[in-house]
DNA sequence: CTCTTGCGTTAGAGGTTCTAACAAACGCAA
DNA sequence: TTGCGTTTGTTAGAACCTCTAACGCAAGAG
């Protein structure tokens, strides 16, 4: 993985790092934001708690990392799903773009929690973590784009909130989309939280909800929707 | 308020764990859940730490009965806008109750995130807090009955999720509903609850997005929906 | 008017984050 | 190869945290 071994320290350091976020998401997942000790983890990988502060600066900056690694794992799989749908009818790619975002969300909701959950109050979104998550919403908009239809593009950008994402997709890079789609994309992001964040922390149970068959029934919904 | 003074002791009990209910508010609002500390509550109503523990058995009791308190306050939000509406038009009635949900949501962001955003790690659901979740969703369905066409009782409920759905629905004594109403009612709290705790965690923020704008872009659509 | 129950106190165990000061190891450069 | 500075790990300790135990006092119940 281009371990970038610029001196043996650096290497030396950064492997000392990652085993440390290795033991935090051990950590994060068995006992949520709150259950991740600095001190426990150096216990854990055989040196004293103070020791671990020559590599994070404190707390915050190991979950701020933990976030920022999320941030960019989930991009991964949302684009690679779009990649690899790329030959397919555009509305498998939907279905299949929105499955690798709650794919991933189930297979690690601690993770996703820790990204779209409650806040963890000194996080400060780093920059590129701001723009990991728009890469995400790019691959939607970009299997959106070729599911909406060609005459789309002549309409004008009329409501508010059209204004708003249009401004959005231009400093983005993104200032040919159609407004529609904008739009259609900020809701399945909405509603694929709604669903996802649901069915993780666990609010579907007592309904006797199965979270696949809301998710299926939504996309049908919104598929289904004129443009 | 009734304040039920059955003894003094009772009475002056009661009010102790509201005092520090009330503080343990603030510091949430100020610092998240890990910013509650039974400690700094007791100093600040000018007692000593372990005194608060004849009160409540621990931290994890105290955030529980928080979530509790704030699971019966939405609901009487969101059953109060559907009482308050009973004589306007449904689909108004629908637009308003949402509206209390979010208006619920966005003027107690800490409370909201406490009930869906990540589980606090110790918590189990008191019995009375699922009753109370689902009073919120039989008002949403009480105004979606109103809303769909009267033909729609005749329909059977093919789908698994009907059944689940239908399940729940007779548990709860709501067997009378339509399967599709039912159904509509489940999207309605999950795309509801998808734009409020993106707005609330500011995830609408760095796209420059307005969450009032996009609750009512999804609400027309969701009112635009065949039956 | 007694006597049980409840409440607040201090003391303390064991955990946390994080800083300060010191010692050892490591690698680079002369 | 021999210094020498940087990096790393150590211990000590301050300031918090949750929560238990033991004690004394005050107040309501009978």
């Amino acid at each position: 993985m281009a371990d970038q071994a610029r001196t043996p320290r650096e290497r030396y350091r950064e492997q000392t790092r990652a085993e440390a976020k290795r033991i935090a998401l051990e950590q994060l997942a068995a006992s949520g934001p709150a259950g991740v000790s600095v001190n426990s983890i150096a216990r854990r990988m055989g040196v004293t708690g103070p020791a671990l502060y020559r590599y994070f600066a404190g707390r915050d900056e190991l979950l701020t990392e933990l976030i920022r690694d999320a941030y960019h794992d989930l991009a991964d799989a949302v684009e690679g799903a779009a990649r690899e749908s790329a030959r397919r009818a555009p509305a498998t790619r939907l279905r299949e773009v929105a499955s690798a975002f709650r794919g991933w969300a189930l297979a690690q909701p601690h993770r996703y929690l820790l990204l779209f959950g409650t806040p963890v109050p000194g996080y400060v979104a780093p920059p590129d973590t701001v723009n990991a998550a728009h890469r995400s919403m790019a691959a939607i908009l970009d299997v959106l784009a070729a599911l909406a239809p060609p005459e789309l593009a002549a309409r004008p950008r009329r409501s508010a909130l059209d204004r708003q994402l249009g401004a959005w997709g231009e400093r983005q890079g993104a200032g040919h989309l159609p407004a529609a789609v904008l739009r259609r994309g900020l809701a399945v992001w909405s509603r694929l939280h709604g669903m996802v964040s649901l069915e993780i922390a666990g609010h579907l149970t007592p309904m006797g909800v199965d979270g696949e068959l809301l998710f299926r029934a939504e996309l049908d919904a919104l598929l289904a929707e004129p443009w």
